[in-house]
DNA sequence: ATTTGGTATCTAAACAGATTATATACTAAT
DNA sequence: ATTAGTATATAATCTGTTTAGATACCAAAT
């Protein structure tokens, strides 16, 4: 059976990319915001979101700087550069055709 | 990035089962099918097609017989499984949710 | 006659994003 | 002193998809 984490794949990144469109935020925010949100259906566990930082900081979507953890441990924020909100843009695009797309298969509607 | 193989991944198995609901079919007749629908931006290979074909079968959720290519190759057929048929429901009603919650995520709306 | 193109199935190996497991470290409350 | 919550990080593993290649049959064109 494909594990839970095949819903979330491919969609991570775009899913982070508009968390920090609200504004600069950290990994362990954005993964309870992502839990929040999942409703138990999508929970992405914290090592997927670190990774995929990596990979977008790499690609140069992402911009980071150390805060100072305030009542905890130190935080790392990160914040969205232009580069990424492109992408966010062009990853909404491309969301929509798929869901209509997946819809019609899954569901099995006449094209 | 994310190859297009991801957006796929995980709803492959629920898009053979939706086919198979109406009648039985083939690889080469699927992947066509997906092909068809998919409007170029779901493009599925058909080595995904046949490994999903054998993963399936070890779960009882296919049955599967030779039938004889005319005009052509030969042809081995699958039909879906009582199992099958459950599963299908299952993973749809699966999706009603993930799909809700996936666009909540990528478009940003409030909880 | 043989080459090309469409039909059709199959598998080993590579790829890549997600998960598991684990380590580290700071703060506040018990 | 211990526990719980906050917070980041990475190596190793998992698994569905892709790449690349093999096999084979038929019909039409060269």
């Amino acid at each position: 059976m494909a594990h839970s984490g095949d819903l979330l794949r491919g969609h991570t990144e775009t899913i982070i990319l508009r968390i920090l469109m609200d504004g600069d935020s950290y990994g362990y925010e954005i993964a309870k915001r992502i839990l929040d949100m999942g409703e138990g259906v999508i929970d992405v566990k914290d090592a997927t979101i670190y990774t995929a930082f990596r990979r977008m900081e790499d690609e140069g979507l992402l911009a980071t700087y150390w805060g100072d953890g305030v009542g905890g441990a130190r935080r790392r924020y990160y914040s969205i550069t232009e580069r990424g909100r492109a992408q966010y843009e062009s990853n909404l695009v491309e969301w929509t055709k798929v869901d209509r797309i997946l819809n019609n298969l899954i569901r099995g509607e006449q094209k």
